[in-house]
DNA sequence: CTGAAAGCGCTTACAG
DNA sequence: CTGAAAGCGCTTACAG
């Protein structure tokens, strides 16, 4: 088993002589561009098989400047709906050839030393403290998540955006008609937080309830600073403490089944800011001897993956997060090679209907 | 908000020139690196940062031979098991300042195209394929996971191993611990595949059980060629047809309790070839009206995250996943880095109570 | 159809 | 402490 190991890789130059030819014909022929004699082209390709040549990509990148790569920048997928929109992008991207890489740290710093050709977001906050930070200085192509969240971006940015003040009113009114009218709201942030969830939750439960809507608000903040909207997703840009900001939906959603159970609400249904807090806050009730849905009804939103492992199967609002990874990819794909590409795109969502909601219409 | 898109990028060369240096003195300021007259170092820091200078990682990588990237060869991360090797091997290779990447595609072909300093393989099976394949001609450094299973490797491959003969040992004397002796044993391949959970069950099934072993076994392979273990993994090698060769351990669980409830099964207890298969079966059991673990328990072996979202809380023999993906990435880049290194680890297992087994010992 | 030359952006002995 | 030079492995006008 000859390894080459030891041995001084092969390039196109050692073809070259080895054969008596110039590197300008080796590499058009190993290219199959540009003209080269039919039988060189043929003695070439069979002998660089033959010397095992393996091309070097990082040569040909610096060549070509560019690398057929590009950034997701988030942590590593630690919350499944960056890992649903990653599947999404990798497949979309693979088909345009080009590779989707993830840091692994949140850190503007090093992107700079990352061989990227460009770089998705994943939510807008971030996108706009990136292009703040260092958007001046470094130009990349850069495409963003969007979730209708209030942000100040220059419009230069496409955004793929997903209208998560809908996706509430599809929940809510979903529950509506299936007879609910006591409605919590599970959400992993502070009420001061501006999210579209919670504008939507608020004008929805006000038109069926007449308590202060923040009664019905299950909030769950440990960390003041989290709550700062600026500060939940890049902390650790700042305090190189990476570790320690790590969102975890699925833990905030047992805590939140504990204040739920704690204040007695007297809810019928909850819907949560997501999957994984719905999954974290179902498992919880269920370990507290709490029935769903026949005690409670629970509604997420997202349509990750995760959601079928459960019983009773989550009922959710489909974002299509994959899709949406996706259209990320692909629109950057095509900033990237200089192709016109669109600079919105809304994507519509859509109730998939699970097992966690009771029907009390039947019970009148 | 200027942006730099398209002027031509600032380089080292552009610094110097300005500067009336020359692009040594630049590089080694930059780089903090040799000899630079301090006065003058810092004016080319200050300089490179005004210019909006942005280093080019291609061409260091180039120059340097090594491009800080190592490839988890599996495509993107479809099955529980192989995302939490990745979070794990991200963690450390992170702390060495590499990068994970994935090719979203199986193809050894496509390897070549990618800028990698290694390798870490997902299973032997694929390593020994690939080996034979490509091996004699490309090297790179390989790490692979390993479970025991029987191949036949060079042993320049390091290896990072899970014991998953012993895994099936702990889990099944677990199960006789609690009083359960007519187990059954949920299988994602043929009983001809010789795989060493499998090994494993029939050793210690027939500890309790006169029947033959395969009456215990519910094995679930739809396609025939899946069975054969060298194919399993990387069939769209051969035939470009990547889509359809992801292994859904979830569906085949699912399958399987479908064709345990058929078979009439008396079994008091499931032991599960890993968590995601478990989650399957226990998922379209309790779909099917049978009560996880009062009318039978489940258990499942991996350790993967997925396990904490449902109810019962999946009992499970942990292999630590990320731990072993952690211990890969360490090898590889000791290797890259011409460390010594270890050739093989061994990692121990150990079961992780949860919710989903039954004390049949309170019954007598 | 071919090959010498310049270039991609950086690094690093080496001679001053 | 500095800079000219060679080099990393490849590509691509351009002159023959």
């Amino acid at each position: 088993m000859p390894s080459r190991n030891t041995e001084k890789p092969i390039t196109r130059k050692d073809i070259a002589e080895l054969l008596g030819v110039s590197v300008s014909v080796v590499s058009r022929a190993l290219n199959n561009s540009g003209y080269v004699e039919e039988k060189k082209r043929q003695k070439i390709i069979r002998t660089a098989e033959e010397l095992g040549y393996v091309p070097q990509p990082v040569a040909m990148s610096l060549q070509e400047r560019r690398t057929k790569q590009i950034l997701f920048y988030c942590k590593d997928l630690n919350n499944e709906f960056n890992l649903e929109m990653y599947r999404g992008m990798c497949k979309t991207a693979n088909e345009r050839g080009y590779m989707v890489v993830m840091n692994g740290v949140l850190s503007f710093a090093r992107i700079r030393d990352t061989m990227i050709d460009g770089i998705i977001m994943p939510n807008e906050n971030l996108t706009e403290y990136y292009l703040e930070q260092v958007g001046k200085n470094y130009y990349l192509p850069v495409v963003s998540a969007s979730y209708c969240n209030p942000v100040n971006l220059p419009k230069s940015v496409p955004l793929v955006e997903i209208d998560m003040y809908r996706a509430m009113e599809v929940g809510m009114q979903y529950l509506f008609h299936m007879g609910h009218k006591r409605i919590a709201f599970g959400f992993p942030y502070s009420t001061t937080n501006p999210n579209s969830r919670l504008l939507a939750f608020k004008e929805q439960i006000s038109l069926k309830s007449d308590r202060r809507w923040q009664d019905w608000v299950v909030s769950v903040h440990w960390l003041d600073k989290r709550d700062d909207i600026r500060l939940m997703a890049f902390k650790e840009d700042m305090e190189d403490n990476s570790l320690k900001m790590e969102e975890d939906f699925f833990a905030k959603g047992e805590i939140a089944a504990q204040l739920f159970q704690e204040r007695k609400m007297d809810a019928t249904a909850v819907i949560c800011f997501n999957d994984e807090f719905a999954l974290g806050m179902m498992r919880e009730l269920q370990r507290m001897g709490v029935k769903v849905p026949q005690d409670i009804s629970i509604v997420g939103i997202d349509g990750t993956r995760a959601r079928r492992y459960v019983t009773p199967l989550l009922t959710t609002v489909d974002a299509n997060p994959q899709r949406q990874g996706g259209e990320c990819a692909k629109i950057l794909i095509d900033m990237i090679e200089k192709k016109n590409t669109k600079y919105i795109v809304h994507q519509s969502v859509r109730l998939l209907e699970g097992e966690s909601v009771k029907d009390l219409r039947s019970r009148r």
